[in-house]
DNA sequence: ACCGTCAATGGAACGTCGTACCGGAGGGGG
DNA sequence: CCCCCTCCGGTACGACGTTCCATTGACGGT
């Protein structure tokens, strides 16, 4: 209600005062990151990350192309999070060291993990880390051949884990009749006594398994599977 | 311009003849996986959808309650196309096999990957192909207790496989500066020389082998180790 | 033959989204 | 003092998912 000092037109609505320092790009993807942490991906709008950081949505992107740099940009960000080893151990417990780092940081965020399914992981922060897993095969005494396979391998299986472990949160009726959305194991055991056991007799037998398997055990488990079977590729 | 039998208000518009036959959930699903298919998974949505089929959106929702519950459906649909072997033969082989048929059909519509990855796949179709999974390993003579953790491998790699190939078509620069997204493997190659080769040498240096990977035999390759791998808990 | 019922349709509209356009504000160098 | 360059943010456009509702027409009962 009151005017300001400078004299104006009295009818119009005092300008917010000019930004204290200019935002730049690295406060925006840090801010989209915690706003990430906290509301999760589907809630990320450019609108609500602006009023999150106290802008308009369009000056946003003064400093950022696109939304999907954007995300780009925090998907990497993401993956400074990953701490490496100081110093080196032997080979393969480093490997498994960061590949645990990875699925930590990807846990903690879990809708990184969607975006690092959706696009790929070339960040400088992101090569830090393919490097050092790289650098751990070699070291390890892997086949170079092999190696750019190999890679895939434990990649696909970390992010996949994440990614799957994120989507069983969220179990889905699918089938003809129903069209509920719910999220605990309960409902999933319910899901399981709903359907026809002589129909699907294994899955129906295995289904106490399948519901209660831990996610860091059954990573686990997997990774020593996995890792069984690379090291039979190891120059002797 | 010309009135229609029927005496009516001449200057109301011929309403379109009302539908020789309703649509049905089915025909609607169907259609969007053929949609799917032709025009990409970002590119469905519900207007683009209806007017494929010669419809409103709005008519849709009498079939369907959310854009959610229908691609729910369009996952299960095409898991329908995953084809079981008729005949049961050596428990192993047939496991290769089923992964094998999940890996094509999802890659036959790359967006489903994405599908597959976001939601749990418990759509009767669906389940269909999980049974025989299960069914697979239980002949092998796989230890009951470790199925869950074995089948969450399996069904993660294959899964996660078919997402990072998907991913890696679209390679976006995402280095502080440019901003470009492009999709070849020649990008690639320039992506790589461009970057500082003391900072990442490992990177730099096993790129050529990253880059000409083959997804096909990226996926065999990872199978064999995995399989192996698991195959050290059989019961001798 | 009429009528009422009711599954099915589609137009209008709401709130949200990503983003283009552009008019300006502020400060620093001539 | 003025101009220019950086940065901001209001307005607006087209597309989205979805709700609401008026309307349609086929069918079963009388």
């Amino acid at each position: 209600m009151d005017g300001r000092t400078k004299v104006s037109a009295a009818w119009v609505a005092d300008k917010p005062p000019r930004r204290q320092q200019p935002l730049s790009r690295e406060q925006i993807v840090r801010g989209a990151v915690t706003y990430l942490e906290q509301h999760g991906l589907e809630d990320l709008s450019m609108r609500k990350l602006a009023s999150h950081l106290g802008t308009a949505a369009t000056s946003l992107y003064w400093h950022v192309a696109t939304k999907d740099q954007l995300l780009d940009l925090v998907l990497d960000e993401i993956f400074g999070e990953v701490s490496l080893p100081e110093e080196e151990g032997e080979a393969l417990a480093d490997l498994r060291r960061v590949l645990h780092e990875v699925r930590r940081v990807l846990s903690r965020y879990p809708e990184a993990a969607r975006l690092a399914a959706s696009r790929p992981t070339l960040g400088p922060r992101a090569l830090r880390v393919v490097e050092y897993t790289l650098g751990a095969f070699l070291r390890w005494g892997y086949p170079e051949e092999s190696i750019a396979y190999a890679y895939n391998l434990v990649a696909n299986y970390t992010i996949g884990g994440v990614l799957v472990e994120l989507s069983r949160q969220r179990v889905a009726g699918a089938d003809s009749t129903t069209d509920g959305v719910s999220e605990d194991a309960d409902t999933m055991r319910e899901f399981v006594e709903s359907l026809p056991s002589e129909e699907f007799p294994n899955f129906v037998r295995l289904s106490g398994l399948l519901v209660k398997a831990n996610d860091d055990e059954s990573f686990e488990f997997g990774l020593d599977r996995l890792l069984a079977g690379i090291s039979n590729d190891l120059a002797k």
